[in-house]
RNA sequence: CGGAGCGUAGCGCAGUCUGGUAGCGCACCAGUCUGGGGGACUGGGGGUCGUGGGUUCGAAUCCCGCCGCUCCGACCA
Protein backbone atom coordinates (compact mmCIF):
# COMPACT_ATOMS: atom_id res chain seq x y z
CA UNK A 1 0.00 0.00 0.00
CA UNK A 2 0.92 3.27 -0.74
CA UNK A 3 0.89 5.55 2.35
CA UNK A 4 -0.13 8.40 0.87
CA UNK A 5 -3.08 6.98 0.12
CA UNK A 6 -3.81 4.59 3.02
CA UNK A 7 -6.37 5.26 5.98
CA UNK A 8 -3.25 4.66 8.81
CA UNK A 9 -3.83 7.68 10.92
CA UNK A 10 -0.69 7.38 13.30
CA UNK A 11 -0.38 9.93 16.66
CA UNK A 12 2.18 11.70 17.57
CA UNK A 13 0.33 11.86 21.40
CA UNK A 14 -0.93 9.31 23.26
CA UNK A 15 -4.60 9.32 23.95
CA UNK A 16 -5.38 9.66 27.61
CA UNK A 17 -7.34 7.08 27.72
CA UNK A 18 -4.91 4.48 27.22
CA UNK A 19 -2.74 3.16 29.86
CA UNK A 20 -0.74 0.25 28.82
CA UNK A 21 1.75 0.05 26.42
CA UNK A 22 0.39 -2.35 23.70
CA UNK A 23 -2.63 0.04 23.78
CA UNK A 24 -0.77 3.12 23.62
CA UNK A 25 0.74 1.79 20.31
CA UNK A 26 -2.44 0.42 18.75
CA UNK A 27 -3.98 3.52 19.19
CA UNK A 28 -0.57 5.57 18.04
CA UNK A 29 0.32 3.25 15.32
CA UNK A 30 -3.36 3.34 14.10
CA UNK A 31 -4.27 -0.36 14.34
CA UNK A 32 -7.72 0.42 16.25
CA UNK A 33 -10.40 2.84 17.22
CA UNK A 34 -11.75 2.67 20.69
CA UNK A 35 -15.93 2.99 19.47
CA UNK A 36 -17.47 2.25 22.79
CA UNK A 37 -16.22 0.82 26.21
CA UNK A 38 -14.63 -2.31 25.65
CA UNK A 39 -15.19 -2.33 21.69
CA UNK A 40 -13.04 -1.63 18.93
CA UNK A 41 -13.06 -1.11 15.21
CA UNK A 42 -9.83 -2.73 13.19
CA UNK A 43 -8.57 -0.33 10.82
CA UNK A 44 -6.54 -1.19 7.56
CA UNK A 45 -2.98 -1.90 9.68
CA UNK A 46 -4.73 -3.56 12.89
CA UNK A 47 -6.57 -5.96 10.45
CA UNK A 48 -4.34 -7.15 8.58
CA UNK A 49 -2.34 -8.30 12.02
CA UNK A 50 -5.99 -9.94 13.20
CA UNK A 51 -5.96 -11.98 9.52
CA UNK A 52 -2.25 -12.91 9.94
CA UNK A 53 -2.88 -13.97 13.86
CA UNK A 54 -6.28 -16.00 12.89
CA UNK A 55 -4.73 -17.22 9.79
CA UNK A 56 -1.57 -19.15 12.00
CA UNK A 57 -3.98 -20.55 14.41
CA UNK A 58 -6.61 -22.00 11.70
CA UNK A 59 -3.25 -23.71 10.18
CA UNK A 60 -1.89 -24.91 13.68
CA UNK A 61 -5.72 -26.31 14.02
CA UNK A 62 -6.16 -27.93 10.66
CA UNK A 63 -2.94 -29.04 11.12
CA UNK A 64 -3.77 -31.34 14.35
CA UNK A 65 -6.93 -33.00 12.64
CA UNK A 66 -9.36 -29.91 13.33
CA UNK A 67 -12.44 -28.75 11.02
CA UNK A 68 -13.26 -24.84 10.91
CA UNK A 69 -16.65 -24.21 10.84
CA UNK A 70 -18.72 -20.45 11.86
CA UNK A 71 -21.31 -20.51 14.10
CA UNK A 72 -23.37 -17.18 14.70
CA UNK A 73 -23.07 -14.31 17.15
CA UNK A 74 -26.49 -14.31 17.85
CA UNK A 75 -28.36 -17.35 20.13
CA UNK A 76 -31.38 -17.96 20.77
CA UNK A 77 -32.07 -17.97 25.43
CA UNK A 78 -33.44 -21.67 24.45
CA UNK A 79 -30.48 -23.43 23.73
CA UNK A 80 -28.72 -22.02 27.30
CA UNK A 81 -32.02 -23.16 28.73
CA UNK A 82 -31.20 -26.88 27.69
CA UNK A 83 -27.99 -26.84 29.54
CA UNK A 84 -29.12 -25.17 32.41
CA UNK A 85 -25.93 -22.13 31.86
CA UNK A 86 -28.70 -19.58 30.79
CA UNK A 87 -29.68 -18.67 34.35
CA UNK A 88 -26.57 -19.18 36.17
CA UNK A 89 -24.25 -16.95 33.84
CA UNK A 90 -24.64 -13.72 35.08
CA UNK A 91 -24.71 -9.82 34.51
CA UNK A 92 -21.46 -11.15 31.63
CA UNK A 93 -24.32 -12.31 29.46
CA UNK A 94 -25.43 -10.04 27.36
CA UNK A 95 -29.12 -10.44 26.76
CA UNK A 96 -31.51 -9.50 23.94
CA UNK A 97 -34.83 -9.61 22.95
CA UNK A 98 -35.95 -9.95 19.32
CA UNK A 99 -39.11 -7.96 17.91
CA UNK A 100 -41.03 -10.85 18.82
CA UNK A 101 -39.93 -10.49 22.65
CA UNK A 102 -37.79 -13.76 22.20
CA UNK A 103 -34.94 -13.66 24.25
CA UNK A 104 -31.07 -14.22 22.47
CA UNK A 105 -28.26 -13.26 23.75
CA UNK A 106 -25.19 -12.67 21.88
CA UNK A 107 -22.47 -15.37 22.51
CA UNK A 108 -19.59 -15.03 25.32
CA UNK A 109 -19.00 -19.22 24.16
CA UNK A 110 -20.31 -22.02 22.17
CA UNK A 111 -20.42 -24.91 23.98
CA UNK A 112 -24.24 -25.58 23.92
CA UNK A 113 -24.42 -24.53 20.35
CA UNK A 114 -21.94 -26.88 18.51
CA UNK A 115 -23.00 -29.44 20.89
CA UNK A 116 -26.47 -29.50 19.23
CA UNK A 117 -25.57 -28.85 15.89
CA UNK A 118 -22.99 -31.94 16.17
CA UNK A 119 -25.68 -34.15 17.53
CA UNK A 120 -27.81 -33.71 14.68
CA UNK A 121 -26.00 -34.24 12.10
CA UNK A 122 -23.40 -37.78 13.98
CA UNK A 123 -25.19 -40.69 12.87
CA UNK A 124 -22.48 -43.23 14.38
CA UNK A 125 -20.09 -44.55 16.88
CA UNK A 126 -17.70 -44.09 13.72
CA UNK A 127 -17.48 -40.70 13.23
CA UNK A 128 -15.40 -40.15 16.17
CA UNK A 129 -13.09 -38.53 17.18
CA UNK A 130 -14.01 -35.00 15.57
CA UNK A 131 -12.67 -31.63 16.56
CA UNK A 132 -14.40 -28.41 15.77
CA UNK A 133 -13.45 -24.91 16.13
CA UNK A 134 -14.24 -22.00 14.42
CA UNK A 135 -12.38 -18.33 14.85
CA UNK A 136 -15.53 -15.70 15.96
CA UNK A 137 -16.59 -12.78 17.76
CA UNK A 138 -17.64 -12.96 21.27
CA UNK A 139 -18.97 -10.63 23.69
CA UNK A 140 -18.88 -10.92 27.45
CA UNK A 141 -20.33 -7.52 29.25
CA UNK A 142 -17.35 -7.02 31.35
CA UNK A 143 -17.81 -5.22 34.43
CA UNK A 144 -14.82 -3.46 33.77
CA UNK A 145 -13.07 -3.37 30.22
CA UNK A 146 -9.75 -2.01 30.24
CA UNK A 147 -5.65 -2.62 28.57
CA UNK A 148 -7.61 -1.96 24.96
CA UNK A 149 -8.11 -5.03 23.42
CA UNK A 150 -6.06 -7.31 25.77
CA UNK A 151 -9.34 -6.89 27.63
CA UNK A 152 -12.12 -5.72 25.82
CA UNK A 153 -15.66 -6.79 25.51
CA UNK A 154 -16.15 -7.52 22.37
CA UNK A 155 -13.32 -10.00 21.51
CA UNK A 156 -12.47 -12.34 18.16
CA UNK A 157 -11.39 -15.90 19.94
CA UNK A 158 -10.78 -19.22 18.20
CA UNK A 159 -12.95 -21.75 20.12
CA UNK A 160 -12.63 -25.67 19.47
CA UNK A 161 -14.64 -28.27 20.73
CA UNK A 162 -14.07 -31.68 20.33
CA UNK A 163 -15.81 -34.93 20.64
CA UNK A 164 -14.90 -38.42 21.43
CA UNK A 165 -16.36 -42.24 22.52
CA UNK A 166 -14.35 -42.02 26.09
CA UNK A 167 -12.23 -40.34 28.10
CA UNK A 168 -9.08 -42.13 26.75
CA UNK A 169 -9.76 -40.89 23.35
CA UNK A 170 -10.39 -36.98 24.96
CA UNK A 171 -7.28 -36.99 26.23
CA UNK A 172 -5.57 -38.02 23.15
CA UNK A 173 -7.73 -35.08 21.75
CA UNK A 174 -6.81 -32.88 24.75
CA UNK A 175 -2.80 -33.67 24.19
CA UNK A 176 -3.11 -32.95 20.45
CA UNK A 177 -4.52 -29.38 21.08
CA UNK A 178 -1.94 -28.53 23.75
CA UNK A 179 0.48 -29.88 21.12
CA UNK A 180 -1.39 -27.79 18.28
CA UNK A 181 -0.82 -24.47 20.92
CA UNK A 182 2.79 -24.78 21.19
CA UNK A 183 3.09 -24.40 17.87
CA UNK A 184 0.99 -21.74 17.36
CA UNK A 185 2.35 -19.59 19.84
CA UNK A 186 6.17 -20.07 18.53
CA UNK A 187 4.96 -19.13 15.07
CA UNK A 188 3.56 -16.23 16.56
CA UNK A 189 6.34 -14.97 17.90
CA UNK A 190 5.63 -15.39 21.41
CA UNK A 191 6.91 -17.36 24.16
CA UNK A 192 4.09 -19.02 26.10
CA UNK A 193 3.78 -21.57 29.17
CA UNK A 194 0.89 -24.17 29.76
CA UNK A 195 0.35 -23.89 33.22
CA UNK A 196 -1.82 -26.14 35.38
CA UNK A 197 -5.52 -24.39 35.64
CA UNK A 198 -8.79 -24.89 38.07
CA UNK A 199 -9.55 -28.59 37.50
CA UNK A 200 -13.13 -27.93 38.29
CA UNK A 201 -15.39 -31.14 39.37
CA UNK A 202 -14.62 -33.53 37.12
CA UNK A 203 -11.07 -33.66 38.00
CA UNK A 204 -7.77 -34.59 36.50
CA UNK A 205 -5.62 -32.46 35.28
CA UNK A 206 -7.19 -31.20 32.06
CA UNK A 207 -7.13 -27.90 32.39
CA UNK A 208 -4.72 -25.27 30.94
CA UNK A 209 -3.60 -21.86 30.74
CA UNK A 210 -1.47 -20.57 28.10
CA UNK A 211 0.62 -17.81 29.37
CA UNK A 212 2.66 -15.55 26.77
CA UNK A 213 5.18 -14.13 28.91
CA UNK A 214 5.14 -10.29 28.63
CA UNK A 215 7.35 -8.01 31.00
CA UNK A 216 3.90 -6.19 31.84
CA UNK A 217 1.73 -8.91 32.36
CA UNK A 218 -1.02 -9.10 34.41
CA UNK A 219 0.44 -11.86 36.99
CA UNK A 220 3.40 -13.28 37.98
CA UNK A 221 4.53 -16.76 36.66
CA UNK A 222 7.60 -19.24 37.71
CA UNK A 223 8.50 -22.26 35.24
CA UNK A 224 11.27 -23.99 34.38
CA UNK A 225 13.95 -22.67 31.63
CA UNK A 226 13.12 -25.97 29.92
CA UNK A 227 9.80 -24.71 28.07
CA UNK A 228 11.59 -21.94 26.12
CA UNK A 229 14.45 -24.27 25.25
CA UNK A 230 12.13 -26.22 22.53
CA UNK A 231 11.51 -25.67 19.11
CA UNK A 232 7.97 -26.75 18.66
CA UNK A 233 8.35 -26.82 14.24
CA UNK A 234 10.91 -28.64 14.25
CA UNK A 235 10.36 -31.03 18.00
CA UNK A 236 9.47 -34.62 16.83
CA UNK A 237 5.83 -35.14 17.91
CA UNK A 238 3.54 -36.27 15.07
CA UNK A 239 0.19 -35.39 16.48
CA UNK A 240 -1.40 -38.52 14.89
CA UNK A 241 0.60 -41.05 17.17
CA UNK A 242 -0.56 -41.57 20.37
CA UNK A 243 2.74 -42.53 21.60
CA UNK A 244 4.29 -38.95 20.67
CA UNK A 245 1.28 -37.10 22.00
CA UNK A 246 2.27 -39.21 25.27
CA UNK A 247 5.76 -38.58 25.26
CA UNK A 248 5.00 -34.87 24.74
CA UNK A 249 2.44 -34.83 27.85
CA UNK A 250 5.11 -36.39 29.88
CA UNK A 251 7.83 -33.76 28.94
CA UNK A 252 5.40 -31.26 29.54
CA UNK A 253 4.29 -32.05 32.62
CA UNK A 254 7.76 -32.62 33.69
CA UNK A 255 8.31 -29.38 34.12
CA UNK A 256 7.76 -26.85 36.83
CA UNK A 257 5.07 -24.16 35.93
CA UNK A 258 2.46 -22.20 37.82
CA UNK A 259 0.95 -18.62 38.06
CA UNK A 260 1.28 -17.06 41.56
CA UNK A 261 -2.02 -18.14 42.97
CA UNK A 262 -1.06 -21.57 42.68
CA UNK A 263 2.39 -21.39 43.06
CA UNK A 264 4.03 -24.08 45.29
CA UNK A 265 7.47 -22.93 47.07
CA UNK A 266 8.24 -26.27 48.24
CA UNK A 267 8.16 -27.90 44.68
CA UNK A 268 9.87 -24.62 42.90
CA UNK A 269 12.44 -25.29 45.58
CA UNK A 270 13.55 -28.71 43.93
CA UNK A 271 13.71 -27.14 40.61
CA UNK A 272 17.72 -26.66 40.29
CA UNK A 273 18.09 -23.28 40.66
CA UNK A 274 20.20 -22.42 36.80
CA UNK A 275 17.01 -24.04 35.86
CA UNK A 276 14.14 -20.99 37.75
CA UNK A 277 12.54 -18.39 35.16
CA UNK A 278 10.65 -15.97 36.27
CA UNK A 279 8.39 -13.39 35.00
CA UNK A 280 5.12 -11.43 33.91
CA UNK A 281 2.69 -13.42 31.76
CA UNK A 282 -0.82 -12.66 30.16
CA UNK A 283 -3.47 -15.64 29.71
CA UNK A 284 -3.95 -15.88 25.58
CA UNK A 285 -5.16 -19.00 26.02
CA UNK A 286 -7.14 -21.76 27.72
CA UNK A 287 -7.93 -25.83 26.99
CA UNK A 288 -9.96 -27.90 28.96
CA UNK A 289 -11.89 -31.35 28.95
CA UNK A 290 -15.39 -31.24 30.94
CA UNK A 291 -16.24 -34.83 30.25
CA UNK A 292 -20.52 -34.85 29.62
CA UNK A 293 -21.39 -31.61 30.96
CA UNK A 294 -23.07 -30.42 27.74
CA UNK A 295 -22.93 -34.02 25.84
CA UNK A 296 -25.97 -35.16 28.35
CA UNK A 297 -28.13 -32.10 28.97
CA UNK A 298 -27.71 -31.60 25.12
CA UNK A 299 -28.82 -34.52 24.24
CA UNK A 300 -25.85 -35.99 21.97
CA UNK A 301 -25.48 -39.61 22.51
CA UNK A 302 -24.64 -42.27 19.33
CA UNK A 303 -25.13 -46.06 19.21
CA UNK A 304 -22.01 -48.14 20.07
CA UNK A 305 -21.08 -51.28 18.53
CA UNK A 306 -22.66 -52.85 21.12
CA UNK A 307 -26.12 -51.44 20.71
CA UNK A 308 -25.63 -48.76 23.69
CA UNK A 309 -25.83 -45.53 23.24
CA UNK A 310 -22.67 -43.44 24.11
CA UNK A 311 -22.49 -40.08 25.54
CA UNK A 312 -19.18 -38.67 23.81
CA UNK A 313 -16.75 -37.09 25.88
CA UNK A 314 -16.14 -33.21 24.79
CA UNK A 315 -13.15 -30.70 25.75
CA UNK A 316 -12.62 -27.01 24.06
CA UNK A 317 -9.68 -25.45 23.52
CA UNK A 318 -9.90 -21.59 23.48
CA UNK A 319 -7.22 -18.81 22.10
CA UNK A 320 -7.95 -14.74 22.10
CA UNK A 321 -7.02 -13.98 18.85
CA UNK A 322 -7.83 -10.57 19.51
CA UNK A 323 -6.05 -10.45 22.88
CA UNK A 324 -3.29 -11.76 21.05
CA UNK A 325 -2.71 -8.51 18.87
CA UNK A 326 -2.13 -6.42 21.92
CA UNK A 327 -0.54 -9.64 23.94
CA UNK A 328 2.48 -9.87 21.01
CA UNK A 329 3.21 -6.02 21.34
CA UNK A 330 3.16 -6.40 25.26
CA UNK A 331 5.94 -8.85 24.16
CA UNK A 332 7.18 -7.04 21.66
CA UNK A 333 7.91 -2.87 21.64
CA UNK A 334 10.52 -0.23 22.79
CA UNK A 335 10.29 3.45 23.56
CA UNK A 336 9.98 3.79 19.83
CA UNK A 337 7.09 1.61 19.25
CA UNK A 338 6.02 -1.31 17.83
CA UNK A 339 8.44 -4.39 16.85
CA UNK A 340 6.31 -6.93 14.77
CA UNK A 341 7.70 -10.37 14.96
CA UNK A 342 7.84 -11.27 10.94
CA UNK A 343 4.69 -13.84 10.88
CA UNK A 344 1.81 -11.35 12.15
CA UNK A 345 3.29 -7.74 10.65
CA UNK A 346 0.71 -6.03 9.05
CA UNK A 347 3.53 -5.61 6.15
CA UNK A 348 6.43 -7.26 5.99
CA UNK A 349 8.55 -3.90 4.96
CA UNK A 350 8.30 -0.32 5.08
CA UNK A 351 9.60 1.61 2.40
CA UNK A 352 10.77 5.07 2.88
CA UNK A 353 11.30 7.41 0.37
CA UNK A 354 13.33 10.10 2.11
CA UNK A 355 13.35 12.14 -0.77
CA UNK A 356 10.29 12.22 -2.57
CA UNK A 357 10.17 14.24 -6.47
CA UNK A 358 14.06 13.22 -6.16
CA UNK A 359 14.24 11.23 -9.33
CA UNK A 360 16.29 8.57 -8.28
CA UNK A 361 14.93 7.67 -5.15
CA UNK A 362 11.56 7.79 -6.60
CA UNK A 363 12.57 5.05 -9.56
CA UNK A 364 14.28 3.17 -6.35
CA UNK A 365 10.92 3.46 -4.32
CA UNK A 366 8.62 2.43 -6.62
CA UNK A 367 11.04 -0.86 -8.08
CA UNK A 368 11.37 -2.05 -4.68
CA UNK A 369 7.78 -1.26 -3.84
CA UNK A 370 6.82 -3.48 -7.69
CA UNK A 371 8.75 -6.26 -6.30
CA UNK A 372 7.15 -6.44 -2.36
CA UNK A 373 3.68 -5.75 -3.84
CA UNK A 374 1.40 -5.98 -0.61
CA UNK A 375 4.49 -7.03 1.53
CA UNK A 376 5.05 -3.33 1.85
CA UNK A 377 4.11 -0.47 2.80
CA UNK A 378 5.45 2.45 0.82
CA UNK A 379 5.82 5.87 2.60
CA UNK A 380 5.18 8.40 -0.39
CA UNK A 381 3.93 10.87 1.44
CA UNK A 382 5.70 14.11 1.22
CA UNK A 383 7.23 14.38 4.59
CA UNK A 384 10.33 15.00 6.19
CA UNK A 385 12.45 12.23 6.80
CA UNK A 386 12.42 12.37 10.64
CA UNK A 387 8.55 11.54 10.34
CA UNK A 388 8.75 8.67 8.11
CA UNK A 389 11.61 7.10 10.37
CA UNK A 390 9.49 7.47 13.41
CA UNK A 391 6.34 6.53 11.72
CA UNK A 392 8.18 3.18 10.42
CA UNK A 393 9.59 2.78 14.32
CA UNK A 394 6.10 3.30 15.23
CA UNK A 395 4.33 1.03 13.03
CA UNK A 396 6.89 -2.00 13.64
CA UNK A 397 7.57 -3.24 9.74
CA UNK A 398 10.36 -5.63 10.63
CA UNK A 399 12.22 -4.67 7.59
CA UNK A 400 12.69 -0.68 6.70
CA UNK A 401 14.31 0.16 3.34
CA UNK A 402 15.47 3.72 3.53
CA UNK A 403 16.09 5.28 0.56
CA UNK A 404 17.52 8.07 0.44
CA UNK A 405 19.23 10.71 -2.31
CA UNK A 406 23.09 9.95 -1.39
CA UNK A 407 22.21 5.90 -1.50
CA UNK A 408 20.10 6.53 -4.58
CA UNK A 409 22.92 8.01 -6.79
CA UNK A 410 24.64 4.79 -6.56
CA UNK A 411 22.01 2.36 -6.39
CA UNK A 412 21.81 1.74 -3.05
CA UNK A 413 19.24 1.52 0.00
CA UNK A 414 19.95 1.07 3.51
CA UNK A 415 18.15 -1.98 4.99
CA UNK A 416 17.24 -1.10 9.32
CA UNK A 417 16.40 -4.52 10.92
CA UNK A 418 13.70 -3.07 13.93
CA UNK A 419 14.02 -5.89 16.00
CA UNK A 420 18.08 -5.16 16.14
CA UNK A 421 18.09 -1.82 15.22
CA UNK A 422 21.01 -2.94 12.56
CA UNK A 423 21.20 -1.06 9.60
CA UNK A 424 23.60 -2.13 6.13
CA UNK A 425 23.96 -0.36 3.07
CA UNK A 426 22.71 -2.69 0.52
CA UNK A 427 21.66 -2.89 -3.44
CA UNK A 428 18.15 -3.13 -4.05
CA UNK A 429 18.50 -6.97 -5.24
CA UNK A 430 20.26 -7.82 -1.98
CA UNK A 431 17.53 -5.42 0.39
CA UNK A 432 14.71 -7.60 -1.47
CA UNK A 433 16.35 -11.01 -1.48
CA UNK A 434 17.04 -10.44 2.40
CA UNK A 435 13.06 -9.36 2.89
CA UNK A 436 11.76 -11.87 1.02
CA UNK A 437 14.11 -14.86 1.46
C1' C B 1 -20.82 -3.66 41.66
C1' G B 2 -18.13 -0.43 45.55
C1' G B 3 -14.54 3.85 45.54
C1' A B 4 -12.22 8.02 42.71
C1' G B 5 -11.78 11.21 38.55
C1' C B 6 -12.49 13.29 33.76
C1' G B 7 -15.62 15.31 29.44
C1' U B 8 -13.30 22.62 26.20
C1' A B 9 -10.79 22.20 17.93
C1' G B 10 -8.46 15.78 15.10
C1' C B 11 -4.74 14.74 19.58
C1' G B 12 -2.57 16.64 24.31
C1' C B 13 -4.07 20.36 27.61
C1' A B 14 -5.04 25.58 30.13
C1' G B 15 -9.27 28.48 31.43
C1' U B 16 -13.86 26.57 36.08
C1' C B 17 -12.08 27.95 42.61
C1' U B 18 -13.35 34.13 42.14
C1' G B 19 -19.51 34.30 36.07
C1' G B 20 -18.15 39.31 31.73
C1' U B 21 -16.57 38.65 23.61
C1' A B 22 -12.99 30.62 24.15
C1' G B 23 -7.13 30.01 24.49
C1' C B 24 -2.05 27.29 24.00
C1' G B 25 1.05 23.27 21.75
C1' C B 26 0.87 19.62 18.06
C1' A B 27 -1.90 18.17 13.77
C1' C B 28 -4.56 20.32 9.29
C1' C B 29 -4.78 24.00 4.66
C1' A B 30 -1.87 27.79 1.40
C1' G B 31 2.92 29.70 0.43
C1' U B 32 8.44 30.45 1.00
C1' C B 33 12.95 28.50 2.67
C1' U B 34 14.31 23.61 3.80
C1' G B 35 15.40 18.28 3.39
C1' G B 36 18.78 11.49 6.91
C1' G B 37 15.44 11.02 13.36
C1' G B 38 8.67 14.63 14.16
C1' G B 39 12.65 21.92 10.86
C1' A B 40 11.74 27.47 10.39
C1' C B 41 8.87 31.61 8.90
C1' U B 42 4.26 33.98 7.00
C1' G B 43 -0.86 33.63 6.38
C1' G B 44 -5.34 30.66 7.22
C1' G B 45 -9.49 27.13 8.61
C1' G B 46 -11.64 24.59 12.53
C1' G B 47 -15.60 24.92 18.92
C1' U B 48 -23.73 25.14 19.61
C1' C B 49 -17.15 24.15 25.96
C1' G B 50 -20.75 15.89 26.59
C1' U B 51 -26.18 16.67 27.20
C1' G B 52 -31.00 18.54 29.32
C1' G B 53 -32.87 21.85 32.73
C1' G B 54 -32.24 25.83 36.45
C1' U B 55 -30.02 30.54 38.74
C1' U B 56 -28.39 35.29 36.49
C1' C B 57 -28.60 41.32 32.75
C1' G B 58 -24.86 37.61 31.35
C1' A B 59 -22.83 30.55 32.38
C1' A B 60 -17.19 26.57 29.79
C1' U B 61 -17.35 28.67 34.91
C1' C B 62 -22.60 28.28 39.96
C1' C B 63 -26.88 24.41 41.08
C1' C B 64 -29.72 19.77 39.73
C1' G B 65 -30.57 15.56 36.46
C1' C B 66 -28.80 12.40 32.59
C1' C B 67 -25.07 10.27 29.19
C1' G B 68 -20.15 8.84 28.02
C1' C B 69 -15.12 7.60 29.16
C1' U B 70 -10.95 6.49 32.47
C1' C B 71 -8.47 4.82 36.93
C1' C B 72 -8.26 1.65 41.79
C1' G B 73 -10.64 -2.78 43.93
C1' A B 74 -13.70 -7.70 43.45
C1' C B 75 -14.17 -10.93 38.30
C1' C B 76 -12.36 -12.89 33.14
C1' A B 77 -10.10 -15.50 26.49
Amino acid sequence: MRLSRSFVPTLKETPAEAQIASHRLMLRAGLVRQTAAGIYAWLPAGLRVLQNIAQIVREEQDASGAQEVLMPTIQSADLWRQSGRYDGYGEEMLRLKDRHKRDLLYGPTNEEMITEIFASGVKSYREFPQNLYHIQWKFRDEVRPRFGVMRGREFLMKDAYSFDLDYEGAVIAYRKMMLAYMRTFQRLGLKAIPMVADTGPIGGDLSHEFIVLAPTGESQVYFEGGFEAIDWMKADFDNQNPADLERFTTLMTSMYAATDEKHDTAKWAEVPESNRREGRGIEVGHIFYFGTKYSEPMKLSVIGPDGKPIIPHMGSYGIGVSRLAGAIIEASHDEAGIIWPDSVAPWKAGILNLKVGDAKCDAICEEVYKALGGNALYDDRNERAGGKFADADLMGHPWQVIVGPRGAANGMVELKRRATGERVEVSVADALAKILG
